[in-house]
DNA sequence: GCAAAAGTGTTCCTTTTACACCCATGC
DNA sequence: GCATGGGTGTAAAAGGAACACTTTTGC
């Protein structure tokens, strides 16, 4: 019997927010066949010497041009077929970051690379369609056990932008005062003596995050359930 | 740039209930080299034709003579170096069974195959350790959004044993009259007429688990905190 | 009658939910 | 003065934790 002939690829769903346009999702358009010009996950064949994420990075980097520093690791798909050239087995990664930080661009690996709202995705090429629903639902969950809001937010933000932000991933309503409770009790957040109005209606204070009691919650990993 | 030349394998975090042993890890011991003579995780590389999870099944039958039918993957792990001669990438699967049902022996691919007591393991090869470790883990938060039992206990078991068993996966005393009150709220057992007694004490009810009513929840996914 | 396990209920406390009114600003 | 968003508190309900006594059996 032969060797195997398996190759081994990553695939990364990051996920954007932006507090005006809400959850989109990195996509590229595909360069070479197979599904050339279709769009699909950023992702490609992992090299013999690195390692999965450093593979991951490196994708992304000649893909759309960005660096992004914490992926987990999603799941892994290996079905026949989900190739249609070679057999190939690829790990899923995913992320979140914020958006505004990310200038995407078709770099030397794609025909094009942009974000794209998650309720208005195109078609996706091989199973890609699957990961990135694996990856929704699994930013869901994560995200009971987990603080977010640090990475995606500006420096300074109001309270009503963190509502906001949780409102978009859970993609549903969240009572305001019930949810300003809980995540003072949290006692990661500082608020500060500024105010700022957006325009119109009263002005809010800003709060900033305590980096240290954040990145510790975060570590232990807190039980928040929205 | 040459192609990449990098194996995918499995492997398999199988742990064995019983009542009165508690929890178990099957382990192999390896017949060739590398840490030929030393005890790993069952798996091994997959076929090209096969999906990881055949491939997984295939595995255990070699080894161990065992037909395991639930598996969940559980992480993947590719970090370079962590098989010493080839670029290995693995990805893990587990699963929790009723270790009486399965009769392990040492199949044609190993020199032994035994269960291991989880409070007594022995070194493992490769970074099997760092996977038993991350199965182990994941099998008790797992057990926080899904009922077991069913797969693990007699057809007609006493509630005593049901308690059992949980305070064993958690690894922690559970307070008997909540936790039952708890667990019936979830309405998928059925008290029979019978009774049985242990040789001492007041002989308790037998129950069972109300097979539809109980894959429709493990499907849906309760939330169940003890 | 004593040791061992099974059966059962209540109280307290914490957490979650629902909900309404006033306040500061721009126009 | 009105529309808009920001700020705050309370009451009711549900869920979780702690806890003790009685019953049935074997010996």
């Amino acid at each position: 019997m032969s060797l195997p002939n398996i190759r081994v690829s990553v695939d990364a769903v990051v996920f954007g927010y932006d507090s005006g346009e809400g959850l989109s999702v990195l996509l590229i358009k595909r360069k070479v066949a197979p599904y050339k010009g279709e769009w699909a996950l950023p992702g490609g064949l992992v090299r013999e010497d690195e390692s999965l994420e450093a593979a991951v990075q490196r994708e992304l980097e000649e893909e759309t041009g960005i660096a992004v520093n914490y992926l987990e690791q999603l799941y892994t798909f290996g079905d026949l077929g989900r190739d249609p050239r070679n057999r190939v087995v690829t790990v899923a990664y995913y992320g979140l970051v914020r958006q505004s930080e990310f200038d995407v661009y078709a770099a030397t690996d794609a025909a094009d690379a942009k974000w794209f709202h998650t309720d208005d995705t195109p078609e996706l090429a091989f199973d890609h369609q699957q990961i990135l629903h694996a990856a929704t639902t699994r930013l869901r969950g994560k995200l009971s056990y987990e603080p977010v809001g640090f990475e995606l937010l500006d420096k300074k933000f109001r309270f009503s932008d963190l509502h906001q932000l949780y409102q978009t991933i859970y993609g549903r309503d969240i009572d305001r005062r019930n949810f300003k409770k809980k995540f003072l009790q949290l006692d990661i957040l500082q608020e500060l003596p500024e105010k700022v109005s957006e325009g119109r209606g009263r002005p809010g204070a800003l709060f900033k995050f305590d980096q240290k009691k954040y990145f510790a919650l975060k570590k232990k990993g807190m039980l928040f359930q929205i």
